[in-house]
DNA sequence: ATCTTTGCAAACGGTTTGCATTGCG
DNA sequence: CGCAATGCAAACCGTTTGCAAAGAT
């Protein structure tokens, strides 16, 4: 049995045909890379999949309740996904052509934990975003 | 003449009620308050000013086209409006209670500015949310 | 067989837009 | 007076939900 039939069993997710087929483009897709709820709708129609935008949500809902998956809301009104990971990383996007990087940066982390002590503050998560421009490869949409 | 007529006069934007109401609930907040449009809306509804909805949006849009204000997607989808203020300041959140506070950090800033310069990025805007529990005052609701 | 999950379409909430009217300059 | 700005209502877009049909165990 696929690696990702136990993972959804273990969230306590019936194994269906939308549930696989969504973890597997998250699963297959390059580290850093985020899709909106639709740019998985498209795959899925491409492939073959007659999955309804509606179960798209739904299941990405699941999944992030369930921790497999986080959510990041950018500016622009719209949500992207990606698998969860444990490392804590910051994004940096594009303004003009969407692109998003990441990066992560010891010396950031430990800054933001000083600063949130001395404010009398236990940090549990963050969200770092950098607004922009790419310099190069930079292709407006 | 008011200060708020030469800044607006400035922008290229005539000088009209709606704009003036709108400039003057964002001045006479406290730094750090931030707006919804429908938060403005309604104060203007309150004050017995007959500005439409769409109008206070039309006016955000220019002000911050205008470098007036400053626009923040929060998590949940709607946006916040603030009078722009020329320092970079970022937020933390208490998970619990709700509270916001603002902080800004020089060595944080420099630090951001390396990172991206050095993905061949340009930063317009940043924005820092840490997101944890305030171990004073916290009042759960 | 039962209870979950799905697809569809309709509802939703925040935001934007078309258009006739109002009002600044 | 002329053109920009407004109010209203309808459109919009991403997301959520109600419901009957299909599917998993």
């Amino acid at each position: 049995m696929a690696i990702e039939n136990q993972e959804l069993r273990k969230a306590g997710l019936k194994v269906t045909l939308p549930r696989v087929k969504i973890y597997q483009i998250l699963e297959q897709a390059d580290a850093g890379e985020h899709f909106s709820a639709e740019d998985i709708y498209k795959l899925l129609m491409n492939s073959g999949e007659d999955v309804g935008l509606a179960t798209v949500y739904r299941v990405l809902t699941q999944f992030e309740a369930a921790g497999l998956v986080s959510r990041h809301h950018f500016e622009g009104g719209h949500s992207v996904f990606e698998l969860a990971r444990d490392d804590q990383h910051d994004h940096v996007v594009c303004v003009k052509c969407g692109k998003v990087a990441e990066f992560s940066d010891a010396e950031l982390t430990r800054r933001q934990h000083e600063i949130a002590e001395s404010l009398g503050f236990t940090v549990t998560d963050r969200t770092l975003y950098l607004y922009g421009v790419c310099t190069a490869g930079c292709e407006d949409k």
